[in-house]
DNA sequence: GGAATGCAGAGAGCGGTGCTCTCTATTCGT
DNA sequence: ACGAATAGAGAGCACCGCTCTCTGCATTCC
């Protein structure tokens, strides 16, 4: 038994290194990444990598889950560090460390949202992972709704449709979260997103130098939106 | 001459056949462009192909530019098409154009707003269509400022480099607007893509079925945001 | 302890890709 | 009518993902 552990941990191990290699060429090469190559990085043949991992897929499925895992825990953290009575400054810090992720892994930012690579489709052990950061903010909103520092927009701003929906939504992932402000926290949430992306694969980038105070007022903006206090 | 210029149109048209077929070819397929199962499509060999764009990548920059035309003739359509004098209408429609516009063309809208494909940078030809949406946008603020009916936030709440950097995006592109407003504007249009991508790329689909009511919430949010009267 | 089993890796090979080079036939300009 | 430019065909190079077979070696079982 603990024979055959030493195999499997080799092996683990094994499954690791390809990983981390693998995650090595995503910075450089972008997101075609090579089997082959990464073999050839290995000093092995592409044959023997199959034996780890079945298909490129899968391999991009595992670093695709290991980025998610690492932005949310990125994000988690800087949450954590600031102060948890002041709604205001937790979304701000969870912004700048989404950003700052980014900015730092930018092939595994595209690998999470970019465009979806055409014959692949993510499997669900990807979902709960790209959960985290936006629950991350859900619970900036909950925190500051039970301490009466943040209220509830009108619920009457919402159609009835949507309003279920977004229910059905809370109910899942945001329990207690009033629709409307459900709504706000996801627009926040597509912000965050969009800005990231304009920074990452436009071309803000040469005529826009002064990029973190952009980030910073934008990101207030949304926060004024979204009703955090002053 | 006369006789050149029948080459030359036969040439042209042999350009845009090979547009339209490759086009074709990406909403079935995908990014992954074969630039050998185009030249198959047309009964040529792959070689013959390289008579007209030169390699796979400037067939992919002519897509693009051919793209960014189309939305941007969506868009500016749909705005012209909406009482002039009502900001608020004007800013919906060109937002539903957009996303009926992505909706209609996924592979168009990915090649332009997804992740950039690793070797390519896009060339500064692409530069003006990509510019048309944004601009369309700022018409509009242009306009509701100049019948009054938009007011310029305070310049206050702008850091002082950032307001420089936003002066000169000014200058290019939105002579006259505030940059207060113009940041606004750009939180809209961010959120804007945001909220197309997320709704293309990401699984929102299973969860929430009434996502042109969901558009529409958020892009009122928007509205408010930027400061449309109501 | 020796045999049976399972696994890691090597190698060859298939069909696909982008792209280059050479060659031929047709068409154009003069 | 003749030289030049052009379109297309074909072969070929290096790469890709993936499959199959074969060989050593470690592990497992009796």
């Amino acid at each position: 038994m603990s024979a055959s552990s030493i195999r499997a941990r080799v092996r683990a191990e094994m499954l690791d290194e390809i990983k981390a290699v693998a995650r090595r060429h995503l910075a450089t090469d972008g997101a075609n990444l090579s089997l082959r190559a990464v073999a050839r990085d290995m000093g092995m043949v592409s044959s023997a990598l199959y034996r780890y991992y079945p298909s490129r897929d899968d391999l991009l499925t595992a670093l695709i889950i290991e980025a998610y895992d690492a932005l949310g825990a990125a994000v988690e953290t800087a949450d954590a560090g600031a102060d948890q009575l002041d709604p205001r400054g937790r979304w701000h810090a969870v912004c700048r460390a989404a950003r700052d992720w980014a900015l730092a892994h930018p092939a595994e930012y595209a690998l999470l949202y970019g465009s979806p690579v055409p014959g692949y489709a993510a499997p669900d052990d990807t979902l709960g992972p790209a959960l985290r950061p936006p629950v991350v903010l859900i619970g900036i909103l909950r925190d500051g709704l039970a301490a009466g520092r943040v209220t509830a927009p009108d619920p009457e701003e919402l159609p009835e449709p949507l309003r279920a929906d977004l229910a059905e939504i809370a109910a899942a992932i945001a329990p207690g979260l009033p629709e409307a402000l459900l709504a706000r926290v996801m627009a926040g949430w597509t912000q965050l997103f969009g800005l990231i992306s304009f920074e990452l694969f436009g071309r803000i980038k040469r005529t826009l130098p002064h990029r973190a105070e952009y980030f910073d007022h934008q990101t207030t903006l949304m926060a004024d939106l979204i009703g955090l206090p002053r």
